[in-house]
DNA sequence: CTATCCGATTGCATTTTGCAATCAGTTGCA
DNA sequence: TGCAACTGATTGCAAAATGCAATCGGATAG
């Protein structure tokens, strides 16, 4: 599978990449969530995808080069995916995307906390964030002194810290 | 019209605005080609969109806040689209895009030439950009000293230029 | 032995898209 | 006045994509 090249206009060109309604949501929660195999990604999407529509879109990832498939070794039938260099320089695409919906479309205050994160942090929080993802996803050497909270850390933190607020402030 | 709103994430309800095949090449020709009409949209686009889909569009992103219509004074039939604000911050998106494409896509050198003074500018000529945009679109006073070229003539310049010398490579 | 989990695949109904033809009203020109 | 060209669309129809539920054979844990 490859892309149709309606034109070569970069623009049109990602388009055809992740221009539909479910790609850039898997790479999200691979990127953001963490996640590795088939069932996290099918059960662990809040948007519900359906199976076949995920296995469709992780065959056609890895046709253009943005996924890769291996073997889990503590599972014969577990397939673990990684994400590829190209997926992981999405990074910056995503959070300019986020951080767009946080201002104009009607995103809850859980779900956009990450979003505010990653905008607040800028361009050096979004390299420190690829290189970890380098270091889980291409064994690359982690740039990122040691003690260093990582920012998936910094996001899942942040995360929780609404939702606990958000509980106080029910029983209240 | 609005969005399904599979959930409150700001990714997914981006992608639920613009994660469709025409929306963001249309917004793309306004932004970035100039065009403000129907017609101009329907020939001008290099990946050749059919009229009913354009309709839709056209109809959809309105109705999503991101273009307005007002009659052409000029013509008792034409009709003039205008960008929102929340069109015109999507500069910085179109701009990762761009760059993010120009580095892992197959682009064609003329029509990448844009992506690549947009990257090189970066947030300042971004801002520059829609500040002209406003004065284009909402009619807001323009913040850029007189005399200064406009970022639209800029890459217009840069586009002619490619052309030229490609032009003058065959020749030779 | 069996219930559960693994990454998918199948069949089918619904929705979206692509494409060509066409619409009624407006305009420019002879 | 007449007529061709142009305006922003709309219609009908075929093809493709999507959503959904059920199911597959193999692997694993108890």
């Amino acid at each position: 599978m490859s892309i149709d090249r309606r034109s070569g206009c970069p623009i049109n060109l990602s388009l055809e990449v992740f221009g539909d309604r479910w790609s850039l949501i898997i790479l999200r929660d691979m990127i953001f969530g963490g996640r590795r195999h088939f069932r996290e990604l099918l059960n662990g999407s809040l948007e519900g995808i359906a199976s076949n529509i995920l296995a469709d879109r992780l065959k056609r990832l890895m046709e253009l080069g943005l996924l890769t498939k291996a073997d889990d070794p503590s599972h014969k039938q577990k397939a673990i995916y990684s994400l590829t260099e190209m997926a992981i320089t999405l990074v910056p695409i995503m959070a300019q995307l986020g951080a767009w919906g946080r201002v104009w479309l009607p995103v809850t205050e859980e779900l956009s906390i990450r979003a505010e994160l990653l905008e607040k942090g800028g361009p050096p929080l979004w390299e420190q964030f690829m290189d970890e993802l380098r270091h889980e996803h291409l064994g690359a050497p982690s740039k990122t002194p040691p003690g260093t909270p990582t920012v998936r850390q910094q996001l899942r933190a942040a995360y929780e810290e609404v939702v606990a607020r958000k509980a106080e402030a029910v029983t209240t």
